[in-house]
DNA sequence: TAGATTGTTAATCGATTAACAATC
DNA sequence: TAGATTGTTAATCGATTAACAATC
């Protein structure tokens, strides 16, 4: 069975994004706003509002109601000229549509906070998924209890997964652990992964892998943080030098050394490539995945 | 001001995707990847692999390599033809791009589980993010310690954003609070918002706010994942089926009555529709929005 | 030089959006 | 009927990809 790396990041190709994958003709981008439109008609249902106009929907789901219109008519003509949509037929289409009207039981790998975080999650139950079983290969763990659930030890996996049909699994483990947990839920059975471990599952064709990544979530804010603040007025100076000492003091250097800011397109410049590249050699990795380790405790 | 609602959702339009963006012309795509291949490129400086071509970095991070190639194209031209990349080179280029050279002091709003599990994240310190403060609304939780920072009360927001220059805020309240929590945020000077609670966000023009949704991303998985089971035999029948019995009886009462499947697209077919909704009327909104109040403990 | 690999081009694909005819 | 609002069209925009000339 060919194994394919799945996409990762919330970005547009995100997992299932990666096959033919528009199932049904529904294109990706669709699907990833019906659980919006879903959230946003159910708080209308909650306050018995019976019909919605496009436009009002779209407002309260956050996006333009040109979009919305153009999604919803990918699962049919639910709507009524002139009117708008019934709010009660909507949730339940599109429910039906994202799978939502059956039990979908999950398993959760690792349960230190973040497992235990969306162990107590309302947001699964009361769309269909249910915990059929907290894993943690920790013996102190084993035999606690997160939600009322009690954490059951990584051997069960396999007769967990099978005899309860478990399709979908959450990986909350450490990053050294992730690809190994991947590889048993999924020759049990499991062909939907939602991973939290920061790695790059490997997965076999037919099997989706969507990836929950914390910290590429601030990073992506920091970039755009970075150009508020200054607006772009010397970005090589404004911004190394608020780096860290060894950064800055590099930075200088480059400076005086070629005028350049290491950024200049396809100017062929050995000099200052070659000066970067040794100021960086001495805090190299700072930090990095090692550190995540620590990131969510098993 | 003017205020207008985040995008919300793992999706391509992200918060700061909606403004014209793309800051120094680098794709929103784009800087969506920069974190993974940091990621990557990070693992192999820690195993002091000195240069690396496009193939195996894009192999390592997960995309292809043309991607990657045209991604790196948008940040100058850092590699050499016939060789391939300098890690600890790039390492510093894309830190640089991202901003992480320099320190994002953040602080999260909401200590539960999931704001437990934040501070306790490593991947956050290891990139330039500094927790400067935990805050929580509840005086049972503040005094206590989680991640070794004291927990203190959001009657401190407004100074400690000020005085630290805080300007990334991570939210993890129940959503209820989350607007009101989100404004004091904005209002203090924090510019990017790091969004846990399933709400939309409303935040004037110039805030960016990202939104991680756990609950989404399964939903995401079920759509791809109901597909897989049946291979479209008859969705009508397989999936309404399977469905709890309200639903199953009224999806039996819908075929003897039309034939239809309720999705037929165009055919206006008034019976079936009026009588789905007959149907759905009586679950209505099945949990919903509700019970995510129980999400994350504030 | 020969082999390897980048950086860029151009074609393709998918997503967004405004506008409006259809129709309640 | 007049007003409102959907569903769809077509234009535009942005992202992906393969291919290859440039060049180390």
């Amino acid at each position: 069975m060919g194994r394919s790396p799945q996409s990762s990041s919330q970005t547009p190709d995100q997992g299932a994004a990666r096959r033919p994958s528009r199932a049904r003709g529904i294109p990706e981008a669709t699907v990833a706003r019906l659980p919006l439109y879903l959230r946003a008609l159910t708080a209308l249902s909650e306050r018995s509002v019976p019909t919605v106009s496009s436009e009002e929907l779209a407002a309260a789901a956050g996006v333009n109601s040109a979009k919305l219109r153009k999604d919803f008519s990918y699962l049919g003509s639910y709507g009524t000229r002139g009117v708008g949509y019934d709010v009660e037929y909507l949730v339940y289409q599109i429910s039906r549509e994202l799978g939502l009207t059956q039990d979908w039981p999950v398993v959760i790998v690792g349960i230190g906070n973040l497992g235990h975080a969306l162990a107590n999650y309302g947001g699964f139950a009361s769309r269909g998924f249910r915990v059929a079983a907290l894993l943690d290969a920790d013996p102190n763990v084993v035999g606690s209890t997160a939600a009322g659930l009690p954490v059951r030890h990584m051997d069960e996996l396999e007769s967990i997964v099978e005899s309860q049909h478990v399709s979908i699994g959450v990986i909350t483990t450490p990053p050294g652990a992730a690809q190994q947990v991947c590889d048993r839920l999924v020759e049990a059975g499991v062909t939907s992964i939602l991973n939290f471990a920061p790695t790059v599952l490997t997965v076999p064709d037919g099997v989706d892998v969507r990836k929950v990544d914390l910290s590429i979530e601030l990073q992506i804010l920091a970039f755009h943080e970075q150009r508020k603040a200054g607006e772009e007025p010397d970005r090589t100076e404004s911004v190394l030098d608020r780096a860290p000492g060894p950064v800055r003091a590099a930075a200088a250097k480059l400076r005086r050394a070629a005028g350049g800011n290491g950024k200049s397109r396809g100017g062929a410049e050995p000099t200052v490539k070659d000066q970067a590249e040794q100021a960086t050699k001495g805090k190299s990795a700072k930090g990095g995945e090692g550190e995540l380790s620590a990131v969510m405790p098993a």
